[in-house]
DNA sequence: CACGATGTTAGTATTATACTAACATATTTA
DNA sequence: TAAATATGTTAGTATAATACTAACATCGTG
């Protein structure tokens, strides 16, 4: 029943930028997605084979779109994200320091360990400092 | 200023085992740490070897030591492995639970951060289960 | 001295990360 | 349309961390 991302620390950071890039309407393609990772067009096909093995992306078109998964997966990713940021900010971490140590960590706890905790905390709707979560 | 740990999670692992052996009087040598890591002599020593280079462990006639920094490196993931238990604790996560999930990041944040965490927390003296904590 | 325990070397494998060079394909524009 | 630009792909290489087996070396004790 537990559900672990068992995504690398490169791959969280190609899923959210492809998350957050589709709900602004812009999909990414393979060159996008090479310019914002800072990483040379062959670095991101090879992440993005790995991520289609994992059944969380496909490509159509150029387009890079999250599967069911991936979109689940991406969720699951902001809210870590900003359960880690929303405990850190609560003990005195400053805004940057909470996303950077955030992020560092997002993609490797047990999804079930991050739902505790989110309620715990009170179900925060937003994280600290209000901007959109970030790959990298 | 900042103090990161600059470690993998497998030196982390061998680490916790040979500060925690040494505090009992029985330092380990190659053949113990293979089987507590429950991997080959030659993957320890290959470990070994990385740990000697950052200068965090030292061997001599077959035991392997903690040198000043692998003392502090020790004491930091002692440290960063309570603070992070601790707050797991205190927001319902199971005791179990709190070790794994600690065991999977305390060896990533900066020890900055942990620090400011620590303070904030109250400065716990021990972690909720009371148990030392183990590589794995 | 032989045997068992321990340590080391050499060679191989996998996964994640990342690069360059070269080529292919598509789009745009002069 | 031909050339230029943008985009995508293949092939080859590299490094770091992890981990293995096989073989050899060394050491201590009975």
């Amino acid at each position: 029943m537990s559900r672990t991302l068992s995504i690398t620390r490169r791959e969280r950071d190609c899923i959210l930028i492809i998350g957050e890039d589709i709900k602004n309407g812009f999909p990414d393609r393979l060159v996008n997605l090479s310019r914002k990772l800072k990483v040379s067009s062959p670095t991101v096909l090879n992440i993005l084979e790995r991520l289609s093995q994992k059944g969380l992306i496909r490509r159509q078109e150029g387009m890079v779109t999250l599967t069911a998964r991936g979109q689940q997966t991406y969720q699951d990713l902001l809210e870590s994200h900003r359960v880690i940021e929303s405990i850190f900010y609560r003990n005195g971490i400053s805004e940057t320091e909470c996303c950077e140590e955030a992020s560092k960590i997002d993609y490797i706890l047990e999804q079930e360990t991050v739902s505790k905790l989110f309620t715990s905390l009170g179900k925060p709707k937003s994280c600290p400092h209000g901007r959109p979560i970030r790959g990298d």
